[in-house]
DNA sequence: TATTATAATTGTACCGGTACAATTAATCAA
DNA sequence: TTGATTAATTGTACCGGTACAATTATAATA
């Protein structure tokens, strides 16, 4: 792991360990840079992923601060993938609806960027959130890039095998979101009536070189759905 | 304006003048430097700026390539303020329909962080998009930090106003987000019936130094509802 | 006591440079 | 033509350093 990754790692580990609460005050940089024996340029490289992260915030002239949020049972709608909730990953267990190879629609060809004769990887699943029904999640994904499924990794977590086992490198995604009335189809699946509310969160994720190769649809449960999101200045 | 902030804006505007699209490849870093008579750890911070705001992403090796999202009309969540909309900033009218200075309830007081006894604004306003009613947006300011407020101010732009006129330094937000049945009161102020979906948005805005200023809650009308969310490698 | 000026603290902008890793292009062998 | 090897391209990690700007603490002043 590089060196500046590894420093943002035990920063963040003394934080948890050390119950750090938002506003409390990390040491100096030049302690800092002893204390890693670093470089200035280092730590602050460290710095800014905590900081695009969530984690801490800097103010020039005063400070490095722990920022920290004080809400508990959100799911964090941008560290995706792995449904961490807070400070404990949640156990998410996920049902298998269906799993095979097809040809994709026009509107899945078009946000994998492939074309309509390729095959695609498509699997709908429930996710249960402690038992409760969470979400109905059907994906897409390109089978050039993602060459093999099956039900026993899509039971599991499918990025945990896009990225230990095929070694891809996940890198940026959009997500779309939309609130709706729920189809009776939907409903069922999720144990509501038909009309009640629903969030539908369509994402599209890229590999670090930019092939978008997976494309989903996810209908989450309104009574579930807590989520949390966490905006930097360079935005505001 | 800062150097790399400078050479950031001029990239992005090269890339909408030219109309760059997704994939895109930008010049080398040689040039960039060349071009911008800057350094390399210069130029990189103007990339990582636009990194984080979605506008590119680099590849090692290879190089720096334009991210472009292909869908239109979605607000994005994250350009808070503004309601910027893709390319276009959209004109958004408010409808103010209370202002006033009042204590804080127990729950905007922590939010805020300030004690119950102190002053609060409370601004509550109906907000169009092209005629349409996009939300009901009730708002809380600390009066100890955003010292003034009047009606002509809560009809513009609020954040413009504590930005420009009070000289204050806006730093980071927490949003959470929740999907529910809309109350009748509600229901009234979005033109919709009782019990139709609703995506309500709570935002904690800090200023630079940690100290949060403004709380707000925020229900949408789900029919103008759709969102738009980037999110970088590091979260996945 | 409150206000203002000054100094100390602390992070940021910007520069320069070396070594390296990931990608892509070019070359060669099968 | 295919596949493997090598070389060229291009961005990243990490180091070092100087000048500066924002904040906070201290001292001086009213």
């Amino acid at each position: 792991m590089l060196k500046y990754q590894q420093i943002a790692t035990e920063i963040e580990t003394y934080i948890e360990e050390n119950d750090l609460q938002q506003g409390d005050k990390l040491p100096v940089l030049e302690t800092l840079m002893a204390q890693f024996e670093a470089s200035k340029s280092t730590i602050i490289k460290s710095l800014d992923l905590l900081e695009k992260k969530g984690a801490v915030f800097q103010v020039r002239g005063s400070g490095i601060f722990v920022r920290r949020h004080k809400r508990k049972g959100h799911i964090s709608l941008l560290s995706n993938q792995g449904f961490k909730m807070d400070l404990e990953d949640f156990q998410i267990t996920s049902e298998v609806l269906e799993l095979d190879l097809r040809k994709p629609s026009e509107e899945v060809a078009f946000n994998l960027n492939m074309k309509q004769d390729e095959d695609a990887y498509y699997v709908k699943r429930i996710r249960y959130i402690n038992g409760k029904t969470l979400c109905l999640e059907e994906s897409f994904y390109n089978k050039s890039i993602v060459t093999y499924l099956n039900n026993e990794i899509a039971s599991e977590s499918i990025f945990h095998y896009i990225k230990e086992g095929l070694g891809l490198k996940i890198g940026f995604s959009d997500m779309y979101l939309k609130v709706d009335k729920l189809k009776e189809e939907e409903a069922n699946y999720l144990g509501l009536e038909k009309g009640a509310p629903k969030l539908t969160v369509e994402t599209i994720f890229h590999l670090t070189n930019g092939q978008p190769f997976d494309f989903s649809k996810v209908t989450y449960n309104y009574e579930q759905s807590q989520f949390f999101i966490q905006a930097n200045s360079h935005f505001l």
